[in-house]
DNA sequence: TTGTAGGCGTTATCAG
DNA sequence: CTGATAACGCCTACAA
């Protein structure tokens, strides 16, 4: 007794309507007389009849499904950023279509033909690690779908895009570590060809400048991967300095709490002796002891602001988009690594 | 100047072929002359023809898309599971539709309707925290949709599912503790219609019954939700005691950690005074100070487990599924927060 | 080996 | 206000 699923036709047939007729009285649309629109809805009901989305989709040309490829999902950072996409997309009657490219330029490649053979009504990016251009975004533009990026994009691309504005973050958190008196602030950026990353560097450089401190070279340590074990490489090369630094700046919340407990092991005492920050405000930030002081960046927002940013793209009919940037302004949030009397959040 | 896809007709006209024979062509099935086959595919390609999936899905009636409801994606578990899945999933060729429940009962049931209008092959779920039953799957199973469940399910519910051995997890963790030395071991666990809670707690139970110790009710504290700012309430409960533990063993890392700073707070050290472990091998757990000990669930490989259960469903022709179950061993972390020497992994 | 025809479930465009 | 009919793009008997 396998029941097949009730279609229009189900319906049209039982009242002696034309499916047409039925149609119209289920998305309301036309002009229906209120009887019929009744006796329709409910044997709907009755029958339990769900309407087939694909086949809408196909006659309408539209999934009402989006695309995301984001690098990874297990950090905390994109899993909140997820999580603000798919709720303004539920919202807006979309579905979510999920991709992780593992910070693998090969890997995003095939995720965004799969998406479009996927039919999405349009895709969310955010860059894997190691993607130096566009090429594999290409078809997607030749086809006119709706493209938005978020968070990580190629430096100086024109593109849509919602960021978060990684220039003050690097900015304000390194003028933080000024006002508390270090001078000589050390920083773990990572691969520059990406947005975020140069961003933070160059905030971080500016800070020193109004300052009037030099930007030293060798307080600037460069990663690939900003992991974890990062933070003890860069702490070693810090130390091994003739003038070690009072303070670092990582633009990562992972090397950052790798190099507190570097820090600890070489027996140096976080914030007396060097104050640390971080970048991300990943959940384990604020479990570290002493607490990672960090970079909140409202990934849930931007998460939030990229699907509306992209549900405009959609409906407009005219597929003629100007490039459109929207810039979040994150948040210092100051803890103990940094502080000697913790304080509160700023800015 | 709107290019339109190039559809498999388009093919056949600039050939002079039938559609028939193109779409066979493309897909490789039937017999065909190795010249046309390589015609229609060297046209294809030079048109860059796309197939449109969603009219194949209409057509066959499936859609090469697994639907996913977990309570959340912010949280390591979550996360790595839904790595594994998609993974799996895409290997197989299936695409992903990822709904989160944010640990609500409703808002669940919604996210059943969704992915069921959204004409997935198949259902992966784990419970919400608020959901004691079963009704809002009431529809799927009458639709004969394959559906498995993976880590949380009801207490006693026949389903097929992906689960860890919970009662494992909590029995070993126990176990360790006690043979650190421990007698009067604490335990804070989570809601109990869910059988994870349940079964560590179960675990518990019998390893201090193997030990001939007894259960003290004192020492059992259940929480709603297992959230970091349990820990300080447990521990305030435990502390209160005329007689306080000497260990505690969380159902949750939150939880855990939660714990581990009020235990700091209150001036008690960890392990010397106080052993502690947790559940579920969070990023952070590794990052504490002392370093938590917990038990890893082996998430990815149970995303990967349950869509080639849910795949193997939906590959049997006869909807007749008996309920099936895999049941995954679970690994003891030993790590600062447990042992006065610290030590490898057990298990 | 290839072509013909019908249909998957909807929606849109015509008439009536 | 309602009905008939033609797509949407693809697959699959069945026929040639």
């Amino acid at each position: 007794m396998v029941r097949k699923r009730t279609s229009i036709s189900d319906i049209a047939k039982e009242l002696n309507l034309a499916v047409s007729t039925v149609s119209r009285a289920l998305s309301d649309h036309s002009r229906i007389s209120e009887a019929t629109r009744k006796r329709v809805w409910e044997l709907a009901e009755q029958l339990n009849y769900q309407p087939n989305h694909l086949a809408a989709a196909l006659r309408k040309g539209r999934s009402n499904t989006l695309g995301v490829i984001v690098p990874n999902i297990d950090g905390h950072f994109f899993a909140l950023v997820v999580k603000g996409i798919e709720e303004v997309a539920n919202q807006a009657g979309f579905n979510v279509m999920l991709c992780q490219s593992n910070e693998d330029n090969a890997h995003e490649a095939k995720n965004v033909e799969t998406l479009m053979n996927a039919q999405v009504d349009g895709i969310l990016v955010s860059l894997s690690r190691s993607t130096h251009d566009f090429k594999h975004f290409d078809k997607v533009q030749q086809r006119k779908m709706p493209l938005v990026f978020f968070d990580r994009i190629l430096t100086g691309s024109e593109v849509s895009a919602v960021v978060v504005d990684d220039y003050q973050g690097g900015y304000q958190m390194t003028k933080h570590l000024l006002d508390q008196g270090r001078r000589r602030i050390a920083h773990f950026g990572g691969p520059q060809h990406l947005n975020i990353y140069k961003d933070r560097y160059r905030g971080y450089c500016q800070a020193l400048r109004d300052a009037d401190l030099p930007v030293e070279e060798e307080l600037v340590v460069l990663f690939k991967k900003m992991s974890l074990e990062d933070g003890p490489a860069g702490i070693r090369h810090l130390l091994a300095l003739p003038q070690p630094p009072d303070a670092i700046f990582s633009s990562g919340d992972f090397t950052a709490v790798g190099a507190l407990r570097a820090l600890k092991q070489h027996g140096l005492r976080v914030p007396q002796d060097v104050a640390l920050a971080g970048f991300g405000n990943e959940t384990f930030s604020s479990l570290t002891d002493p607490m990672l002081t960090t970079v909140d960046q409202h990934c849930e927002e931007m998460g939030g602001a990229a699907v509306r940013l992209l549900l405009e793209m959609i409906q407009e009919r005219t597929r003629q988009w100007s490039p459109r940037k929207i810039v979040l302004q994150p948040r210092v949030l100051v803890r103990e690594s940094s502080a000697v009397a913790a304080a509160v959040a700023v800015g």
